[in-house]
DNA sequence: CCATGTGTATCAATACAACAATACACATGG
DNA sequence: CCATGTGTATTGTTGTATTGATACACATGG
């Protein structure tokens, strides 16, 4: 895996060591990363987007304590073997889930009707 | 306007005196306020929802610099008149176009087609 | 052996959010 | 007039979170 991977946005208002975890997840879960795959090294990601190494350890940190990572002593972190190849369809749709129940609700508050939202939503995905 | 319609979530990582602007900000474009109706005031949201009365006082400060409201003196603040009814439909679905992104952006992460996803959010939005 | 590469423990700095307790300016309505 | 209702400025405190700088322990590979 090539640290340029990772999206990283540093004004987000979600932290960044946080976008790094989701981020690896989904890209596990959808396959993207196999288990078994070396990441790039803390200090690797660390310079190509500009932050802090200890931010990215701590996001690494959190993923190993979660399963999707693990450590390889001296060699570094790597994609968790129990992790399967890729999830079922199902399973990576449960990850989008509460971004769905949001966005729903938010169409309410807008009293938008499905159709505009799903037309302008499947364009996005088609591209 | 009624303070049980807002919704609260004490616990999200989105701080409460934004969950409460981006909401006003829908229900405005949504048109369930109407311009001139007169919101519930600041002790009242407060002590509905067990948060401190400045933590709304913000929310509607900021929401007043946007626009969005206004004061009026002794009696509280109103949704304000320079709002439409209710903006266009392209206007609001505008307004989700971020999150619609995200969730664009998730999908391909997942490699998820694009047919389980709408599905699931068509079943979401109808009901 | 040791230079080099891992990850990370530790401490500090900063920012932010929420709460609490007042006090104030203002308009309303009896 | 004045009690009551608005919102808000102020000050202080608390808790949390995020990021950063530094130094360290460890394993690898020549």
């Amino acid at each position: 895996m090539d640290a340029s991977l990772l999206t990283i946005q540093p004004n987000a208002p979600e932290p960044i060591y946080r976008q790094i975890v989701e981020q690896l997840r989904r890209l596990i879960a959808g396959g993207q990363l196999s288990p078994g795959e070396l990441l790039p090294s803390v200090r690797e990601v660390a310079g190509f987007h500009a932050i802090n190494p200890m931010t990215v350890s701590r996001a690494y940190g959190i993923a190993e304590g979660e399963g999707l990572l693990e450590r390889l002593r001296g060699k570094g972190m790597a994609v968790a073997a129990t992790q399967r190849a890729a999830h079922t369809q199902a399973q990576r749709l449960a990850l989008l889930e509460p971004q769905l129940l949001a966005l729903a609700r938010h169409a309410r508050e807008l009293e938008l009707p499905p159709e505009p939202v799903l037309r302008r939503l499947s364009k996005l995905l088609g591209e």
